[in-house]
RNA sequence: GCCGGGUUAGCUCAGUCGGUAGAGCACUGCUCUUGUAAAGCAGAUGUCGUCGGUUCGAUCCCGACACCCGGCUCCA
């Protein structure tokens, strides 16, 4: 055997080291930094321990503390840190998975005698977590067969119905959980910090709790056992992990940010919106000054989509259950659907999308291919049962109004239509200052093929054409398999707001099926008729997600444009008021949403009181602007008041902004 | 829908070992007449989520329900 190995590294050149050495002793051999910084390796392709001695001839790249698979490793560890440190405070208490997450990790427990969690034991095994880590465990890794690890954790049935699922592992397909938690083809890893813990797990870890540190846990949530509301639930308990202070203190930061720009919280503070249990969960009342941001983004869309050649249609709320066992709603979505109203002994149901209705529309009359593409828009109500615990505010309710059009156009023209839906996202997107987005093609399912309507050939060219378009808008975008519609392949828009959370504003779909549900028709240039291509496309999704989008996109802080009071004008005092009165008629005329603050109170606390509702432009007129004919702006986020700006000055500045939809 | 935690004034919250309750802000009135993020005084405000049970007595204990929050599941 030979005392040296060679491995490759990364950018290709090839590194001699000590035969046994590891990715740790690698690391430590190109620079001290590094080896501070790595948590794990990657040999030939797989994680593997700083610890692990290294085959020579590998491929190897050391895993840092600062890359995503880095705090991942360090989420991992704290994860098991954690179960040890409950597994102590509740003897008994069995463990399930606790994998790493997005910003942080969790971990699935069931105490002993039905006891639970509460808040305040977050903190006790916070403080024993970081016992732990001071007490600097090792996490060593060991493999056992099957049969040992069956009786290793002989006491924790969760470990053991993982472990069995080695033992189908050899031929079929495990599924996700066995591997990642430490059970595969027939041997099962395990990671050991002390004689008295130790966990089933894949790996790999940092090679001792002291490198772990900078967490805290977070909340308390149920879920079930592998996710299957039939089985056992548990009790989650999340937290996030970092490498630094300075990493953990800023995502502490962002969560608290997040709070702030819960549109929920901001709705009830700025007047927006409300909910009333006698009105019933989940519909909201829009308040005045909600409306107006609501009416304000939909005669922006009205006068958009006019000019982008679409028509208006109006349609009824209802439906009798024909229209939607025609669409397939009936039966296939009926748990969906509020349920039905007897009319007559008839069954009527509120409308849960719009197409139905629209393709109705489009039946009404016969149409020549010359009259092709027919743009059909409404703003339409549709009301949709959600499960109860579904419903978040705005963002998921039951009765909501759709930024809603179907697109009827020949097969030839389809993937242009698509790609021109998919630029007016973007225009809508850029105007209103959100830069983040990209696409989720959603494809059928091809493990459950049965769960959708229409032939493969079908299928086929729907998918064709939407891939060809969403190729050529240069959009980036991902694919996905099964999340499609029953009628065919959608697209969703997914938007992330400033803060970074990531929405589905709307869903777009290419859609061939539902023209011959319908047996929709027009007569092509030859005089025989075909069934035309749909597109449904709500790029402002529902006034309800998208209002509470930007709520928490800008922090409140609406563009004046949309911003439901656009200027208050404070006079100094009283002798002031006339003047002011004067500013205010004049804005008034012009067609802004303005409001006279008298003088009884002080100014200080009247400018406070605008700031606080987010008013873009505050104005204070005194006596020195009596004689000027001048105003003193407050524009919001300014430090600093700008006095003596003309009034005339002051009314283009703010014509120039709402005409140009300037974010600020 | 499921599990857990909640629900006290418009809002944020305190309180009652079971004897029907309070603060700050907001609100109303009066005074102050103010040049840039909280003027002063006074006043009013509650079925203590709803219904039922236990009790001499329930906002408090028990049960059911409604609604809210956190997740899970779902999301045309």
């Amino acid at each position: 055997m030979a005392d040296q190995i060679s491995v490759t590294l990364p950018d290709g050149s090839s590194k001699g080291l000590p035969a046994g050495a590891t990715t740790a002793d690698l690391a430590a051999s190109i620079g001290r930094s590094l080896a501070k910084a790595a948590v794990a390796g990657v040999v030939n392709g797989h994680e593997v321990d700083l610890t692990a001695p290294l085959p020579d001839g590998a491929e190897v790249s050391v895993i840092t503390d600062t890359s995503e698979e880095g705090r991942a490793v360090l989420r991992h560890s704290t994860s098991h840190v954690m179960a040890q440190a409950v597994l102590q405070l509740w003897p008994g208490a069995k463990f399930a998975i606790g994998p790493p997450v997005k910003d942080g990790f969790y971990y699935d427990f069931e105490l002993p005698d039905g006891q639970h969690f509460t808040d305040e034991d977050l903190e006790r095994i916070e403080a024993r977590m970081r016992e732990i880590v001071a007490e600097d465990q090792p996490f060593v890794r060991e493999e056992h067969s099957v049969d040992e690890g069956l009786e290793l954790f002989a006491d924790q049935p969760f470990k053991v119905e993982i472990i069995h699922g080695v033992r189908e592992a050899d031929t079929a397909d495990t599924g996700d959980m066995a591997a990642t938690e430490g059970a595969e083809a027939g041997v099962v890893s395990a990671y050991r910090n002390t004689d008295r813990f130790v966990d089933l797990c894949r790996g790999p870890h940092v090679p001792s709790t002291k490198r772990l540190g900078h967490f805290k846990l977070l909340n308390l949530a149920a879920a079930y056992w592998r996710g299957d509301e039939k089985r056992p639930q548990l009790q989650r308990v999340y937290g996030t992990a970092w490498e630094s202070k300075a990493q953990l203190d800023e995502h502490l930061w962002r969560l608290e940010e997040a709070k702030k720009r819960d549109h929920r919280k901001l709705g009830e503070e700025l007047d927006l919106f409300a909910f009333d249990p006698d009105v019933g969960r989940g519909l909201p009342l829009w308040l005045p000054k909600g409306t107006v941001i609501r009416d304000e983004l939909e005669a922006w869309a009205r006068e958009t989509e006019r000019r982008w050649g679409y028509q208006r249609v109006v349609t009824p709320h209802i439906a009798r259950g024909a229209l939607f066992r025609t669409s397939g709603h009936l039966p296939y979505y009926q748990e969906d659907l509020y349920a039905p109203i007897d009319i007559d002994g008839d069954d009527y149901y509120l409308k849960p999308m719009n197409c139905p209705h629209h393709h109705m529309v489009f039946k009404a009359r016969a149409h020549s291919y010359r009259e092709l593409p027919l743009r059909y828009a409404e703003y339409g109500n549709v009301y949709r049962y959600e499960k109860s615990g579904a419903l978040f505010g705005l963002m998921r309710a039951r009765g909501f109004t759709q930024n809603d059009a179907h697109i009827y156009c020949s097969k030839a023209d389809a993937k242009e239509e698509f790609l021109a839906v998919m630029r007016l996202h973007a225009y809508y997107y850029e105007a209103l200052g959100i830069d983040d987005f990209h696409m989720v093609l959603a494809l059928k399912d091809p493990k459950n093929t049965e769960k959708y309507h229409g032939d493969d050939d079908m299928w086929e060219e729907a998918e064709r054409l939407t891939r060809d378009a969403m190729e050529e808008s240069g959009i980036p975008y991902v694919e996905e398999l099964g999340g499609a519609a029953h009628y065919g392949p959608k697209v969703d828009f997914i938007i992330r707001s400033a803060i970074g959370r990531e929405f589905a504003a709307s869903t777009n779909q290419l859609d061939l099926y539902m023209p011959e549900r319908f047996d929709l028709r027009f007569t092509n240039a030859h005089g025989v008729q075909e069934h035309p291509a749909v597109i449904h496309r709500a790029p402002l999704g529902s006034h309800e997600r998208f209002v509470g989008f930007l709520l928490e996109h800008y922090a409140g802080n609406f563009p004046t444009w949309l911003a439901p009071v656009q200027v208050q004008v404070l006079p100094v005092a009283a002798d002031h008021r006339e003047y002011a009165r004067g500013v205010v008629d004049r804005l008034f005329d012009d067609g802004y949403r303005v409001e006279l603050v008298e003088a009884d109170e002080p100014l200080g606390a009247r400018i406070r009181h605008g700031k606080l509702q987010k008013v873009p432009y505050i104005l204070v007129v005194g006596g020195q602007d009596i004689e000027g004919g001048t105003v003193g702006v407050n524009h919001r986020g300014d430090e600093r008041p700008d006095r003596d700006v003309p009034i005339d000055e002051f009314i283009e500045r703010l014509r120039a902004e709402v005409a140009t939809k300037a974010r600020w």
